[in-house]
DNA sequence: TATTTTTGTGAGCGATCGTTCAACTACGGG
DNA sequence: CCCGTAGTTGAACGATCGCTCACAAAAATA
């Protein structure tokens, strides 16, 4: 009984998390949020609380969507998992999109002072694109495309700093020619022999 | 004529940098700089007229002294610049100092949307070391220490992506023996032989 | 010493912060 | 149909934000 929820949970977590991504956590008023999200004050403290467990729940969807989505589209469910790897990296900065939304694992592990709340949810992001990563390999080694001898462990751990380190270049307005040599070296250090093939 | 400056320049920067690379520019209230420095509002406002202006000069501070301080220390003058390179990256992670200072390089990136005038100074931060790792590079081509057919230019961008990967990394709390882990990686990349040394 | 000039000090400005809450609105059950 | 319940709304709270400015203190000039 009682009256029933006029906003979608799904929706306002979507438009949390984009102005999340683009300001952070304290770049971002609660003022700012209810014009993002249409969510009055009341509503959201009702629902989480505090600013902070909006974030989180903000943080838990874009693992939950934007991660794991980037991650199985890319790295576990590509027939070229070389290619996969490549295009996980060229689409931070080949989207078109153009203000850069930024990755809210990387900002919020700068950031991290501000939410400690938050510090399971970017473990959480960052070890699923590193075991994303290194499923990936896994499959390249089993085609032949990678050397067999290659210590996925270890690639993947260094592909994930790459990747982290990548995005903080990009939102540093790094030109895109020196973040395809980035990924190019990025490609030939795993031991990939394609042709930068874009 | 007219009254002496009692205060040190240097030294309210000095400390003014350490609370922003802990907390970032949104994180470090005016009243949080006044209590690390003992810079009263009348005074900071009349010499650096903002907030902002404060942080663009705390942020050219870190370039002058504490990049190219670690840029030269580490890849410039070091008799054997692999191992340079090596210490450059184990540095941000086995200082001992407890709490993580941080870098202002890589969290002004994240936050740029705060701080639009330290663009510039992010950009000239990458870029010195950036050049360091070419420089040192260069240096363990010609000591064959490195194949002299390496290419300075794409390695050198890739290490300067890891590194600001694994600083985000080490504000997540990742383990010391995944960095460990990545900085191996990271030498095996450029081609380096020596057996994991520390 | 009197005056001018620069710097230090901190109370306090208006704005905005995260948060609360009382009034109001829609729905379900008796 | 009316009441209990749950959700919405937005004004407003105290705290804090970045910042200003009137005044005091110290050094240089006359």
């Amino acid at each position: 009984m009682g009256r029933k929820q006029v906003w979608d949970q799904a929706d306002v977590l979507a438009r949390a998390m984009r102005l999340f991504r683009h300001r952070g956590y304290l770049g971002a008023s609660v003022r700012d949020i209810e014009e993002a999200t249409g969510l009055h004050p009341g509503s959201l403290y009702r629902v989480f609380q505090s600013k902070e467990g909006l974030f989180c729940a903000a943080l838990d969807a874009y693992n939950d969507q934007v991660v794991q989505g980037r991650v199985r589209a890319h790295l576990l469910e590509r027939p070229d998992p070389v290619a996969g790897i490549r295009s996980f990296f060229t689409s931070t900065f080949e989207t078109g999109l153009d203000p850069d939304p930024g990755c809210l694992l990387t900002n919020t592990a700068v950031e991290s002072f501000a939410v400690p709340q938050a510090a399971a949810g970017v473990h959480q992001g960052l070890e699923t694109i590193e075991s994303g990563f290194a499923d990936a390999l896994t499959r390249a080694c089993a085609l032949g495309l990678l050397s067999a001898d290659l210590d996925v462990e270890v690639s993947a751990a260094r592909l994930l700093a790459l990747y982290q380190g990548l995005l903080v270049l990009v939102r540093a307005g790094t030109p895109v020619t020196k973040l395809h040599t980035i990924t190019d070296g990025a490609m030939a250090s795993i031991g990939s022999d394609e042709e930068g093939q874009r």
